[in-house]
DNA sequence: CTGAAAGCGCTTACAG
DNA sequence: CTGAAAGCGCTTACAG
């Protein structure tokens, strides 16, 4: 910036003027900086700017979601991108990985950085240690995880009423006996899409057995070994309610494994690529993760607009996409 | 900081000690400045520190990849952010969409916010305009792109040889009426993949039909459109190599569209989910994505150590793997 | 081993 | 409409 001054032949100050679009600036002088800025490639440098300025803002938000290499993660994040963008923002991008130590470390690096906001799917159980952020003035939007010891914004599917809706259908086909198959329990989700399970399994009257509920699945591998013991076992289900994308697919490669794919239901929570294209395609209930990303960052935008409202707390319908696995009839019980 | 100081009753510069770790510092007083520093939440300000830090270092790096969302893109990223995140550096992340005025816009963005490296897939023609970065010790490295008119870093797949045993493998099945499907002609790698193609078509003798040439596809629906068209003309290819994954799932669509999947036989370049389950399943050249965020990285952070040795170009191997649907011979022509 | 002064690149608050 | 001085939070370069 000084070398852009003296090139120009003008204070420090007019400079800084021109480069922030102040109105007050004679026409020809404001020519003679954006020459001497454009040959010397000058860009400024949001740092020192951030440091001087009364709002002290860092033009950054952080963004922390589970895992970025995961479709719903990395549709978010794309979502997210965009709104940011058009704000001149950037995203600094982190995965957490359901590890609330990797969330600290963070976390911290980001504050370290002096991001404007957060947008996270935490995976604390508790997240009162954001507090001190939120006081300090950084807004915090969850997605996909409900605040808990906090009073936030947030963003999710209602994974309670999609879940329900999932069981219902299956229920509705016949089946009685309907396993759960589910994330992490420390996941407010995942309860929530548990909790959905049992009132379908409450409504409709249908088995309760211990044996058919299996939590804290995280991996593809993970639930195709659990299934395939699963269907194997005395009792097995006729039908499987999967809790998220990673879950189903392993559900649906245990099952073609045991060659019943034209016997044991399916329904998966979460949409996935190539879901259509399986024999049977896989009926799901579909999340938007691009609009919960696009919410997400209008609430982040509007809180550092100034906005003050009462926290919103923001649900994204689900959709139940009838594709062939989950209209397998019950017919009898598999052994 | 200050307060930190005033509450530890020492001065600025020895809490600036106790952050930065410096051996030089008493026991009792190094207590004293941790014990304050955690009372008040106290987390030092990059920005601050790498304006007046020699070095200048904001420990972000920014990485510039083609779409966020999809998952050759997202598995980079996940590398990276790993190997990031044992240097204690944040990932500044971007898509770029092969836009180079989005590129433009994004590597402005991340100047000003001071990165301290950029790891990119381009989406320019040329990069000569990083020049005036590379120049101001920004390193750079290209990842899935060479780079051109600027000399870097750079690690990618090994495109030519990976399009080469594709099209061979299908060759070696009988075919001669192959078909290549393929990106942007823009983009170096893709060029590097119709190379490939090219030389399997002289050393196996193949036809070469303008016709079964299709480039510039960048989504599934206009790859299922384009294939949906070619399958139905005159002079149908019995054989399909389709240059990356979108492509790939674009193909699989339509010759499933027309009851073809056990008649036209394809070999895709990339790997994706789920390509095992198919009816027929897919052959891949499968490429190694977080290999190359990890290759990347690591290029990266030796530069970021001052390292000047020679640039480096990393090709990571391409495999064959063999499921099915590159495995149906060649009988008769459709139609 | 510890500290007082100066300065990184910018904006603020004020004067002209 | 333009500029000179002070200061954001930190580290440097020096003195003790």
């Amino acid at each position: 910036m000084k070398d852009v001054a003296k090139l120009a032949g003008v204070s420090l100050k007019t400079v800084s003027r021109v480069i922030n679009d102040e109105p007050s600036v004679n026409k020809a002088m404001r020519a003679k900086v954006r020459a001497a800025a454009a040959e010397l490639n000058y860009q400024p440098n949001y740092g020192a700017s951030a440091l001087r300025r009364n709002d002290g803002r860092s033009q950054q938000i952080g963004l922390l979601l589970e895992d970025l290499s995961n479709p719903f993660s990395s549709a978010i994040y794309r979502a997210v991108e965009e709104v940011a963008m058009t704000y001149g923002f950037t995203v600094l991008g982190g995965s957490l990985e359901e590890d609330p130590a990797r969330e600290r470390t963070l976390v911290a690096a980001m504050v370290r950085h002096r991001v404007d906001g957060f947008i996270l799917a935490s995976a604390s159980h508790d997240q009162s240690h954001l507090v001190n952020e939120q006081e300090a003035g950084v807004p915090l939007v969850f997605v996909d995880r409900q605040p808990v010891g906090i009073q936030a914004d947030y963003v999710m599917s209602d994974s309670r009423q999609g879940a329900y809706s999932a069981v219902a259908h299956l229920a509705q086909h016949g089946h009685t006996h309907i396993a759960y198959l589910g994330d992490l329990e420390s996941i407010v989700t995942a309860q929530d899409r548990f909790a959905g399970y049992l009132d379908a399994v409450a409504d409709f009257g249908l088995c309760f057995d211990e044996a058919h509920v299996i939590k804290g699945l995280r991996t593809t591998e993970a639930a195709q070994e659990k299934v395939l013991q699963l269907l194997q076992s005395k009792n097995a289900p006729t039908a499987l309610f999967t809790g998220q994308n990673l879950i189903t697919m392993g559900a649906v490669r245990a099952i073609r494994a045991l060659g019943l794919q034209k016997k044991i239901a399916v329904v998966g929570f979460d949409d996935f690529v190539l879901a259509d294209m399986l024999e049977p395609a896989v009926t799901v209930v579909a999340q938007d993760p691009a609009a919960i990303g696009v919410e997400a960052a209008k609430l982040m935008f509007a809180r550092l607009s100034g906005s003050d409202a009462p926290y919103e707390a923001v649900e994204i319908p689900t959709a139940l996409i009838v594709r062939g696995s989950g209209e397998i009839r019950a017919k009898s019980r598999t052994k």
